[in-house]
DNA sequence: ATGGTCGTGGGACGA
């Protein structure tokens, strides 16, 4: 099963893109952040028409997530628990079964800049409650992941030049202690457990010819429960598409399991 | 050092 994570940058403007990497990629689930649409807006029949069912948890503007899949998606879930007032649109899951049930969890996690200040202080308290999720996640015993636009810079090697990430808050000690936390409960990172060494992003901003330069850096990700991580054939990131007509300023991460 | 680019929705704001 191939398990696919991308952040679209607006479905409306990148629904064409996304068809024609979901034609190449065949991806069986494709997690989708910054839909930047309201449910109703979604056009869901484009990836139905595809094979896909489609689940998303939208809102209006900004953030937003979905999940494509080949497979039923059962136990839907929208919203990350821990905040009852918390009304962004940045956590969705749901089981697929293949040859055996998988859970899959998509996420946006927020972005937190300037740091710093209340995004900041919002991002932290997020990742806390991210934290209470994979603890129960892994508690359950059963092969899950999480996957997203985590808006983490593990190490300075998932940076062309960490230097310039030094203060900003997808770099700053806290924030990468919180992610550390979360690894360390004991999810396996899916593209470090096989790939590596620098020059591996799957961001690279709009502004100043950042693709052009290679000025990347690696913030999305999937984590593993061991009952996953024993799954896992193989990781890749198609870095290729952000060099298309109208790119996501994100490029897909996916991973491949015996499931 | 500074400013640079997108998407949404039809304003600013977020990234």
């Amino acid at each position: 099963m191939k398990i696919a994570t991308f952040n679209i940058n607006g479905i409306k403007a990148r629904a064409q893109a996304l068809l024609d990497w979901l034609d190449e990629a065949a991806p069986d689930v494709a997690l989708l952040q910054e839909i930047k649409s309201v449910d109703e807006a979604f056009p869901r029949e484009v990836f139905e028409d595809r094979g896909y069912n489609v689940e998303t948890h939208g809102q209006k503007g900004f953030n937003g997530v979905a999940i494509l899949s080949k497979l039923p998606l059962e136990d839907v879930t929208r919203g990350l628990p821990g905040d009852d007032g918390d009304d962004q649109a940045r956590w969705i899951e749901a089981t697929v079964t293949g040859s055996r049930a998988l859970r899959v969890c998509g996420l946006y996690l927020p972005n937190g800049n300037p740091a710093p200040g209340p995004k900041y202080d919002y991002k932290l308290a997020w990742m806390e409650r991210l934290h209470a999720r994979a603890e129960a996640l892994l508690a359950e015993e059963m092969p899950a992941l999480m996957a997203g636009d985590y808006n983490v810079i593990p190490q300075p090697e998932d940076a062309a030049h960490p230097e310039k990430w030094a203060d900003d808050a997808l770099f700053r000690p806290e924030t990468r202690a919180a992610w550390r936390r979360i690894v360390n409960l004991g999810f396996t990172e899916a593209f470090r457990a096989r790939v590596q060494g620098p020059g591996h992003y799957s961001f690279w901003d709009y502004q100043a010819g950042a693709w052009r330069r290679n000025d990347g850096i690696r913030i999305d990700h999937f984590l593993l429960t061991p009952q996953a991580a024993d799954l896992m054939t193989g990781c890749g990131i198609d870095a290729e598409v952000r060099g298309r007509e109208k790119p996501s300023d994100h490029v897909p991460v996916w991973v491949e399991l015996d499931a």
